[in-house]
DNA sequence: CGTTTTCGTTAACATTTATCAATAAATAAC
DNA sequence: GTTATTTATTGATAAATGTTAACGAAAACG
């Protein structure tokens, strides 16, 4: 059940002590979500840090009764409605199971107690940090790209196997176009 | 000259020590960037995190021989091209002065002895990747709004004074349109 | 299986935004 | 202060993208 989390641990901090890792283990908790399920809502507080062991989890917006995909995370990567999270402030977004998931969630006030009992423990919780800005360093990095059709190209270049498995419309949304223009823009070549 | 950046310190780690204090003030460099100065350029390998004593800085891509502006950053704030910091790749970004600027730089490799010497540290590393997450968090919603016109709004909503400092057609590359949209849009109100 | 719903494609048309060019205004340099 | 340079505005036009609607394909469901 935590051996993926273990070991993507064990890669974070290679300094690691069986005692810091029994520590954390005792404080995961495992959950399983349908297809459809919603993690949080717009609104709530996310309190939580999710490791996805399986299946395939999205972040979006609604706006103007549109969504608005901003991330899609799959087997083996982190994710939480962290800016939420980080300033305990209601959810600006909807974190939902694109297919059947099962996660390995800790939750914020276990996170800072680890942070106290275990020192070696911050190191974790700044490469989490660390990761979730990268992952999102590159999705900015695809919003700046000029045209729909680069941000397109990065998209499938960096992340080929999400084109796979999340639905074009949603795909479309993440690069900011409609769901015609992706289809436009696929076609043409 | 590192009073600004001691009381940053200590909202970031309450926790703080004056044994870690020293420690880090050791370790800190002043540098005077003039207007139009570069920290960084594309490619270089960005070696430390910046606070901003005084002046104002900006990150930005060259896209096609175009400018596409992605942080402006101001008084008793962090800079830094922090992927290529975190990663020790080659910066994708320059980083510039937009005004005469003080900057306290501290570099990976001190940052990685204090981590070492003093896991309390560690807590300031973690705070410095939560605050970058946030930060590129908002950028990230404002890059998400619908239209120019939001976007633009967002921009005079949560950082008004930058309005001021800003040059409108970096203001117009960070929001994603050309400073002859951004001026229709402006006298259209 | 057959049925229902969701998703992807295509086309015509409307709207938004970019481009190009000219000028005015503001700022910097001498 | 005067001149040179950069920045902002405005208009005409072109290009890109969105909207609406219809239809077919694929997937989900009973």
């Amino acid at each position: 059940m935590f051996q993926q989390i273990k070991t993507y641990y064990k890669t974070l901090v290679p300094a690691i002590t069986d005692e810091s890792w029994n520590a954390m283990e005792e404080r995961l908790t495992v959950q399983h979500l349908k297809k459809g399920d919603f993690f949080i809502r717009k609104g709530d507080i996310c309190r939580h840090v999710c490791f996805v062991n399986t299946g395939l989890m999205r972040l979006f917006y609604l706006e103007d009764g549109k969504e608005i995909c901003t991330a899609f995370i799959t087997e083996n990567k982190f994710i939480s409605e962290y800016a939420s999270f980080l300033t305990n402030a209601p959810a600006a977004q909807y974190m939902e199971a694109l297919e059947d998931c099962e996660l390995v969630n800790l939750s914020f006030t276990n996170m800072q107690n680890l942070y106290k009992q275990y020192p070696v423990f911050e190191i974790f919780g700044r490469k989490i940090a660390e990761y979730l800005y990268l992952l999102l360093s590159k999705h900015n990095t695809i919003l700046r790209a000029h045209t729909p059709e680069q941000r397109y190209q990065f998209l499938l270049d960096e992340e080929p196997q999400l084109i796979q498995r999340v639905p074009q419309y949603m795909i479309a949304s993440f690069i900011g176009i409609t769901p015609e223009h992706l289809s436009r823009i696929r076609n043409k070549r």
